[in-house]
DNA sequence: TTGATAATGAAAATCATTTTCATTAACTGA
DNA sequence: TCAGTTAATGAAAATGATTTTCATTATCAA
């Protein structure tokens, strides 16, 4: 399942991309959250643990491992883009979200999951065959109005 | 299926918002075009025709469509917001999206459809009924890599 | 027609994200 | 192990989308 070093380090090595300390700590403090963190939350943590850090490297490193589908970009629509790691092991699982449309609050749901994955899975062969397009995620999102708000 | 106005006018009244030339004139364009425009694209098109119109007012609206579910809210991962009337009469039926993580491309695909309502409907149900949560909407995106990039 | 007030638009402010560029550090290969 | 190549980094500045402010205008109920 994995080389020498953690798994991850494989899929930076495989793209010629280096192993560095910001973005060992990034990935490490990924793990360690099961919020739907925005930069600047990574980049508070991070730098806490290692100053030198900068908010430029957290944003190339999250938009670096989004592109290697390590993490999943997401917009609420509270106007900063939130992160969560793809499958992590210490955290929560592949779930999906339910988003109130007046308050912007994001519930997590992992119900029904069998249901999707079959969905999803069929589905996505299909279109990836189709449009010739690898597929590596998927989001599926409710929207609509909270007990509170509506 | 309408009173005497348009079908959008009793959903303003009915939340006691007011029928005003920019709201009349952005709900047009949205009408006329089957993109994923974004505010500024739409202010363009609006201005053009009314050029007293202003990019503030285009925000305003297009946010507050979304809260009705008149309209439906994405953010592509390019910096701007689009926007996309729900069940457009003249333009296109509803869609789901692939998303290419590295060129960003969007794709619309249709197919498919029946058996992702026959999902949707059903997971629908069950989460608004266990969230109680009013659901008037969905998406559901797959990313990945396109043809070009991977 | 009028008054109360929601809506508007111009300009300024915000603020998340990106760019620039000089410096540092990770790997390669001798 | 060491030096050279060059990707990666971080600080600061720039960008650009979206929001806020506030004086003015327009809608609509009475
Ligand atoms: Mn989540
Ligand atoms: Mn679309
Ligand atoms: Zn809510
Ligand atoms: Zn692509």
């Amino acid at each position: 399942m994995r080389g020498r070093g953690p798994w991850w380090q494989d899929r930076l090595q495989g793209m010629g991309a280096r192993i560095t300390a910001p973005r060992e700590l990034i990935i490490e403090i990924l793990h360690e959250t099961d919020d739907h963190v925005s930069a600047a939350d990574v980049y508070v943590r991070a730098h806490q643990i290692n100053p030198s850090i900068g908010l430029t490297t957290v944003y190339r490193t999250l938009d670096m491992l989004t592109q290697l589908g390590i993490v999943q970009k997401f917009d609420f629509g509270d106007g900063k883009a939130r992160y969560e790691l793809v499958n992590n092991p210490n955290g929560k699982k592949h779930h999906h979200h339910l988003i109130c449309l007046r308050c912007k609050t994001i519930m997590d749901y992992t119900e029904f999951l069998d249901e999707e994955l079959e969905f999803v899975s069929k589905t996505q062969g299909k279109l990836s065959k189709k449009y010739n397009f690898t597929i590596t995620d998927h989001a599926i999102s409710f929207y609509g109005l909270c007990e509170r708000c509506r």
